[in-house]
DNA sequence: AAATCGGGGCT
DNA sequence: AGCCCAGATTT
């Protein structure tokens, strides 16, 4: 006997396959049985839910379980966060991707505290008005943290609605999210919008699937879903296939001397803004052009070791890398060069714990503990 | 409306 | 190798 059963039947005679206003009563029956247990769903705060909610955009729960008590633990309330240095935000963001992200969620902290009194607004249109906010944000803080029904429509709920619904409609256009936001507005029960919410994105995580077959037989929802009348769950959603990735190849330089070694600050805009990172050349370079380049910005080379090829893989971007570790003579004086005036000489141990760097460049960051083999009685 | 912005896990 | 993820902002 199915433990849904009597739900079900029950919503069968009320409303035909594919109605919304089907979903809440078995979905949340679902739901108290099978929620999981996350770290910011405890003490859901408006604090917490907001920092989840956007570690959380394009990013799968298993990401973001490590970052997020780290993050609470290091800046507790929203005046911190406020007042916390960039190189903080970004330490504690390093790996996650997206760093625009955090930097909004500051500049939304600072919001906060200038013009709410240092309290989190607690209405949709409010929330919207923060930076980093948007619509699915500002829907699931309000509901979660202040149980407010406004809907929140992600990716998973466009696709668990896409198929209950049959619905061809691109789920990658504007129009189409907003059109299921207000059809949603008008099913979401009053008294539990928060978890309703939630529900909505559990089921699609867990149970409607977005690679390979979704578990239909475990779904609270199968008796209402017009794709899985006829089998069809997997042509649904309809979305625009992604655009072809560009490949940059570029040349790593892990320099060093016998104390130091050198990185760099990428630009406060663009790809990895802010980020740290090895000096490199454009394109794959010799040992030849590499020595060429470092002597162009006053170094002497002592040693050139190639290290392994890496690739890294960016949603509309590849990098294809040849790195070079390189033992030259003596860093800090020199900044005659035309690159190097933007170098920065750091312990190679300190850069660990301090200085953020993207994952793009973690085959190479390895070279910053390797010895060099090269005796100190040589010089 | 289209492009940009990360990283990782799964098929 | 391709897809997609508790999306938002910029162009």
């Amino acid at each position: 006997m199915d433990k849904y059963n009597e739900n079900l039947t029950d919503v069968k005679e009320i409303f035909r396959k594919g109605d919304l206003r089907a979903i809440p009563k078995p979905l949340l029956k679902w739901y108290d049985n099978n929620r999981r247990i996350l770290p910011w769903r405890e003490q859901p705060t408006p604090y917490r839910v907001w920092v989840s909610e956007i570690m959380l955009q394009q990013t799968r729960v298993e990401a973001v379980k490590p970052y997020f008590q780290r993050f609470m633990d290091t800046l507790p309330d929203i005046a911190a966060l406020a007042e916390a240095p960039e190189e903080t935000l970004l330490k504690l963001w390093e790996g996650l991707g997206y760093y625009n992200r955090v930097r909004n969620l500051q500049k939304a902290a600072i919001q906060i505290m200038e013009d709410y009194g240092g309290r989190m607004p607690d209405s949709y249109e409010e929330l919207l008005k923060l930076k980093g906010i948007g619509s699915y944000t500002a829907g699931a803080v309000s509901s979660i943290a202040y149980g407010k029904p406004n809907p929140a429509v992600d990716g998973n709920v466009l696709r668990v609605i896409a198929r209950i619904r049959k619905d061809d409609r691109c789920i990658s256009e504007d129009k189409v999210k907003k059109a299921v936001e207000k059809d949603l507005w008008e099913v979401i029960p009053k008294d539990r919008p928060g978890d309703f919410n939630q529900a909505m994105m559990e089921i699609g995580a867990c149970v409607c699937i977005p690679n390979g077959a979704p578990h239909c037989e475990e779904c609270p929802l199968r008796q209402i879903c017009l794709a899985y009348e006829d089998r069809t769950q997997q042509q649904y959603p309809n979305k625009a296939k992604a655009k072809e990735r560009t490949i940059e190849e570029k040349t790593i330089l892990i320099i060093r001397d016998a104390e130091l070694a050198v990185l760099h600050k990428r630009p406060a805009k663009g790809l990895l803004a802010g980020m740290y990172e090895f000096p490199s050349m454009k394109g794959f370079c010799t040992a030849e052009e590499v020595k060429e380049y470092l002597t162009e910005n006053g170094l002497q080379v002592l040693r050139i070791q190639p290290l392994e090829d890496a690739k890294h893989i960016f949603s509309h971007r590849e990098w294809h890398m040849k790195g070079y570790l390189i033992r030259v003579d003596e860093l800090a004086p020199k900044k005659v060069g035309p690159d190097s005036a933007d170098w920065i000489y750091i312990e190679p141990r300190e850069t660990q714990d301090r200085y953020p760097i993207p994952s793009a460049f973690a085959a190479y960051a390895k070279g910053l503990s390797m010895q060099l083999g090269i005796p100190r009685t040589m010089f």
